[in-house]
DNA sequence: CTGAAAGCGCTTACAG
DNA sequence: CTGAAAGCGCTTACAG
């Protein structure tokens, strides 16, 4: 196997100095016309490709973002890659993908593999927490954006969707619907969408007492939702609604109503958060708090090409959608009916 | 911001050469247990992490593997990659992800990114009859394992699902159960899953040529299956069992079968490919063909190990499962009925 | 505008 | 077993 084509192979073909194939290849502006033909003839005719390995360890910069998220298989990630791909190729840059597992200690170990690799980082952390964590990021000598993810007491670039506004148009509409007893399963406790509506929550019905809202954060799981759910419908003065804090948990709450023989929304009032491809099969179709991923994808990237530019650190807000679908009605009120 | 810690900072703390350092940080055999001790201690008490651009432009391998796949959100990727990468680590090497989009130049856009930063490749191919892809893969100088792939007169190493004994099995089933007309959907005829399946059907009912089989290939999208699923039955001589290829022509094939108001088992039987989050909330739970991600995973990467120690190429089969669960029927025989 | 030289951080024959 | 030297492929002040 043939040794590949280096810049001094191209160089001797066109007669000049290496440094002057370096000049023509990088774009340097004094070169001559003449010079400039020579050299790329020269290469192409060689099919010269630069090693990027050589070009990394001598200006210190590699054109290649990493991103690291929790979960590659989320949809919602699928979508956010390919926007965030698009934007950053347009400015000379190439995304690599780790995958993180949901594992704090993972996030640092990739943090770490990726970090001789690239210029700048998305990060999708599994736990905005976790002291670790933030001394490694405290550490980084490479700029990086937070994606829906928020590290108290630092001024970190990040996009953040306004999960608050909406899960309150969420449970206002519950609450007009005349629901009284509203309970939200949520995930992850550690991360910004759990803790911005949590916050949300907490003042939402401060003017309006009569309305009981309680929230069950835990994981973003199949099985909390359904343990969870469980022990609402179980217990004395069980919720008339409930909000599911994710297709994972959603799916949780699903087994167990469908255990429990519960219909949707006569017995109960079902609200979800995100989209998935089997969602629409659902019946009845399921009021949901939604998002647009393309749009995050760009602003991530383009919060990091502002640092990686310079430009100072900022942190960016997003819109969430709610979309009160047919899943929502009024309660069984017990008391009137009997 | 200081420079980060280099191989001649740990030698000269330790007071030897830097070549003793190198040789004492990449395990080489011939040091004193002295030497090994002092370079340690100064290389700990320093911080110092070997710079892996420099490593790799002289040793010209990275340690690292790069994985290139269509569509990253696919939920069977997402175990792929956990059981890959596991293996991967535990002989000292890490994962790096690239997502093609599904469109072959991206294919090779994505190889040509990764080639000089990683030591071999995990492909899963857009299109494995692309003539350019092909060409580029011909003169990649990496080992590298197609994922479900295989390219015509070639001897790569691969890891393939024998997806046509799993259809094979499904279609029997649903012939024995009495259909006479059965229609599969199927996606990208470009690919080996595809290919293979169309392959088992040909000659699947050589003995029974009572059992009319028609495969539709397309894509695997919901649009294809919901187009074909309308053409099939609004025309004469309609099928009365579908098998659809992949959760998304499914979600295709529901959406007409919700349009028309045809209930599963009933008016049609129904078998799908591959699992999905929510497909446990369709009733009734449809007969499936699927297979074990992990270790496809696992199989995928040690192939991968053993070109990277330098054995001999290898094609790897492995089984793909049939479950006919409650979503299969005799067919409503109109004549009979009549 | 162009070339010769030094150096990015490491590894590896080569002496000793 | 250890050290000095060369070099992986590139870039970038420095002369001219």
């Amino acid at each position: 196997m043939p040794r590949p084509i280096g810049i001094h192979d191209v160089a001797k073909k066109a007669g000049v100095a290496a440094s002057s194939v370096s000049r023509v290849i990088s774009g340097h502006p004094n070169v001559s016309p003449e010079m400039k033909e020579r050299v790329l003839t020269a290469a192409a005719a060689l099919g010269y490709e630069p090693n990027i390995l050589a070009q990394g360890l001598r200006r210190g910069s590699t054109q290649t973002i990493g991103l690291v998220v929790p979960d590659i298989s989320n949809p919602l990630f699928s979508e956010l890659v390919f926007h965030a791909e698009n934007t950053l190729n347009a400015a000379g840059y190439a995304l690599l993908i780790a995958n993180s597992q949901g594992v704090p200690g993972s996030d640092i170990t990739h943090i770490k593999l990726l970090r001789q690799r690239v210029d700048g980082f998305l990060l999708s952390l599994s736990d905005e927490t976790d002291a670790q964590t933030a001394s490694a990021l405290k550490e980084l000598d490479k700029p990086f954006v937070l994606l829906d993810r928020d590290i108290a007491k630092t001024k970190y670039s990040s996009v953040l969707w306004d999960h608050g506004s909406g899960i309150k148009a969420a449970a206002t509409h519950l609450a007009d619907l005349g629901h009284r007893r509203i309970a939200m399963i949520d995930g992850n406790p550690r991360v910004h969408p759990t803790r911005a509506r949590s916050l949300a929550l907490q003042t939402a019905f401060e003017d309006r007492p009569e309305v009981h809202l309680a929230k069950y954060d835990g994981a973003f799981t199949p099985d909390h939702g359904e343990r969870t759910t469980d022990f609402l419908l179980g217990g004395e003065n069980a919720p008339t609604a409930i909000i599911a804090g994710s297709v994972q948990i959603l799916i949780g709450v699903l087994r167990c109503l469908r255990r429990r023989k519960l219909r949707v929304p006569d017995d109960l009032s079902l609200v979800t958060i995100d989209h998935a491809p089997m969602l629409e099969f659902i019946d009845p179709p399921l009021a949901t708090i939604d998002r647009d991923c393309g749009d995050f994808g760009r602003a991530a990237a383009q919060l990091l090409l502002d640092r990686l530019e310079g430009r100072t650190t900022r942190k960016r807000p997003l819109p969430v959608n709610f979309d009160p679908k047919s899943s929502c009605a009024p309660p069984m009120d017990k008391a009137r009916s009997a």
